[in-house]
Order: structure tokens, then sequence, then C-alpha cells
DNA sequence: ACAATAGTGTCTGTGAGACAGTATCGA
DNA sequence: TCGATACTGTCTCACAGACACTATTGT
């Protein structure tokens, strides 16, 4: 007996986080075309042939957010046979987390621009999103809440150089609660180095900047 | 101007993992074809249309290891451009784990039979594998140390019942460590219930059997 | 009584949590 | 001097690590 074997189209969704105005956001587009046409979607490319998997999610970050060299992750496959009304689509989701001071929003081929929106505010809305991206969002923001406790990624959302009451307010943004001062310089003190530079010119004490100490563990 | 896109198959490769004369195990099958005909590989299946992912998986994993009702995980997809010479064929695979008294091992209609092999002798010797399996298989075993920190799969390898020796017995295969016996308990106990049923037979003291606490985290 | 394994009590050090205090800028 | 934010000191408590001790079976 002979089955008949899928030859599905290969998707990579992209999740752009990044943190602005102290709240947590992510690049979507609005769709230009049906199905779902006019809904927010995640940005996306098919994958070409020759192309890998982290090539084409590399390529569909600078096409979508003009970036290069951003710390990029696999997040999940859906696979899920109603995905896309039209044909069988598998999606490989990205998890792309970027300074929100690097990202250049630009209007795509096939879509409308990008925008950011608000993380929290989108998945307690009723928004409906094209396909099962609002799915696809609330895994990859469930993802990086927990690898925020026990490894760096946080620091992905900031420039190289930055302050620690700035990486304390990333932190508190992504676990969803406040931290202390004191408890979280003693934490973070073994993973950065400090620089000599200051800031300067606010009306209150100035901070140190710091950088990641490119160390062990 | 116009790209072509890729169209490839769907394969769904498994690794299921057991513990079994106190090691790590994994089921693998001999290639009974070309390519890679006569080597070790993970059991696998291709994804039927209208079949999803977790469906092919599930699948995959009654008909090679004649198991059901069993925790498996999606792990991870491969999407390298030259996995298998043949054509282009992008692997989701699956993390399984399973007591390995529910272990039937099947010929497969396309393989000769599967057996069971000792995780880290495998990656520690120079054995080839088919595909990029070996690669597979090490970041399968990274996920499970991993996740046997801050989750329970340990019990997955065990039967419902089962005594706190065996537990700890587990874990300490998983993590690649000795643990001391009263810190073990102390840090088990909120998660398991106790049944009234002791181990009977062994020339020394007798060891209570227990169950997993059906509640929270 | 002994071998063998199951199970407990307890000391110690580390680190998270909580909070109060001090320091340094511009205006 | 004051408002504002940066930074530090320290107490407490929970918990992991280490290790020594007791308990219960079959032979």
């Amino acid at each position: 007996m002979q089955y008949d074997f899928e030859n599905p189209m290969i998707a990579v969704d992209l999740l752009v986080f990044t943190i602005a105005d102290d709240r947590l956001k992510i690049v979507l587009v609005e769709r230009g075309e049906d199905p779902f046409k006019g809904r927010l979607s995640l940005p996306g490319v098919f994958v070409r042939k020759g192309e890998t998997l982290d090539d084409a999610a590399q390529r569909g970050i600078s096409e979508e957010a003009g970036l290069s060299d951003i710390y990029f992750e696999q997040l999940y496959t859906w696979g899920q046979l109603d995905r896309d009304p039209r044909r069988r689509i598998i999606s490989v989701s990205y998890l792309s987390l970027v300074d929100c001071a690097r990202i250049h929003l630009s209007a795509g081929e096939r879509t409308s621009s990008a925008v950011l929106y608000d993380v929290e505010d989108l998945l307690s809305s009723d928004e409906c999103l094209a396909f099962d991206h609002r799915d696809i969002i609330a895994y990859g923001r469930e993802r990086i809440k927990n690898k925020t406790e026990y490894t760096r990624i946080a620091f992905e959302f900031l420039p190289e150089e930055f302050t620690l009451p700035q990486l304390q307010r990333v932190y508190e943004i992504l676990l969803g609660r406040q931290l202390y001062k004191a408890n979280f310089r003693r934490k973070i003190a073994p993973l950065i180095e400090d620089t000599q530079k200051m800031t300067s010119g606010d009306a209150h004490r100035p901070s140190r900047y710091y950088r990641q100490k490119p160390d062990a563990e």
C-alpha cells in the first residue's frame, strides 16, 4: 500500500521582539493580500531552494526590519493542517531579540509597513490575527520569560554598553514584576564588567555604563 | 523577479529514550536501504497528507516501538540542504521518554529491527550514523539533561508507582552525577505522594512505592 | 549477627528577599 | 537645599550540600 506524502511549502515566521517605552513590543505587518487581508501577521518568508531555515530567517529579519547580526533562535514548528486556508504550509518560527535603536522598519514587498505592537496589550485584546499567529506570539512570549530566568537573553535588548538601571528595567519588563536594586546588582555582577563611562546631563546622580563579560557561564 | 521555493518532503524523526541497566538508551534502527544502508539511524516516518506533525510522531512511535500514550514533545527542526543526499528533506525531530518495561521493539516495514543503544557510548564512539542523526541525538540528550533540572521529565522513565531509590537513580543517570539521598528526598518530597505498598523479597530493608502528585507545580 | 539497602537528623554556607541607608548629579 | 535617581550595607530566612546516623529486611 502506498501513501500520499506531504510536499508542503515551508515558511519561516519571525518574532522580532524589542523593548520600547518600557514595554515589550513585537514587529507585525498588516497583510496586503488574502487570506487574512488587512489582518496583522508576523513577518515571514518562504524558504527558497538552496536556502537553509536559518538562512531564510536571517533574510526575513533583514528584509522586514533592516537588521543583521542579530540574536535569533529557532522557536517551534507549526504543522496544523488548516493553518493556511489555501494549502498546507509548515511554519518554522524564529525568535529574535533586538535593541530597539537598531530597528529600521521597512515596507516589505508583499506587505504594508511593519509596525511595533505592544505584546501584552495584543495578547489580552481580542484583535484577530492572521493564521495561528496569536498562538505563536504567546508561545514566544513564554519562551522569553522562561529563558530570562536562566540565560542572558535580556542583554540582547540593549546596546553593547548599558547601565544597570536600564538592564534592571529590561528584566522587570520580561519577568513582569519589580526587582530589588541591591539583589539584582549582586546577581548580575558576575556577568558584567564596567567601563569607565558614566551617563551625564541628567538631573540626578550619573550611572555607570557596563558591558557583558565575554567570559564563561 | 520570481524565486523558486522549496516543496521538500517532511520527515519526523523520533528520539525514543529510555533507561535500562542503569544507562540512558535510545531506540535506533539499522537502515535497510540506501542512502546510508546498514548504518544506524533514528526511526522516522514521512508526514502524510492530512496528518499533523504531532500525529506523525505518534504514529511513528507506535509503529517502531509499539507504544502509545507516551510523553513526547517537539525537539527541533533540521533544515540543512545536504542532510539527505537524494533530495531535500526537512526533519522535525521529536523527543520521547518512556519506561523501558513498556517498549516492544518491532521490525518496521522499511527497517530491520529496532534496538536499544547506550547513548553515552554511542556519542563518545566514532560510529557513523545516517544523515545528521548523531547531531540530533546529542541535541536531544542535552535537552533531557537541562529539562531534568527544572521539570519533572525524569518521572517519565518510570512506571506510575516507583520507589525513591529508583527515581534517584534516574536523576543520577540523566544528570551524570551522584546525589545525596537525604537532599534528594527533601527536594522531591513535594512532588510525590506515598502509596501503602512496599517492595518485598529483597535481602534488605523494603522501600516504599510512591506516585507523582497530580498537583500543581 | 551480618550484609545490604532504605531512610532520617542536623550542621554549614550560600544566596535570594526585604528594606534602610548613603551618594551624586542638575536646578 | 532639594528633588531625583544611583548605589551600598546588612539582616533574615530558605534551601542545597555534606555527612553521620538509625531502621528494616533476608540469610
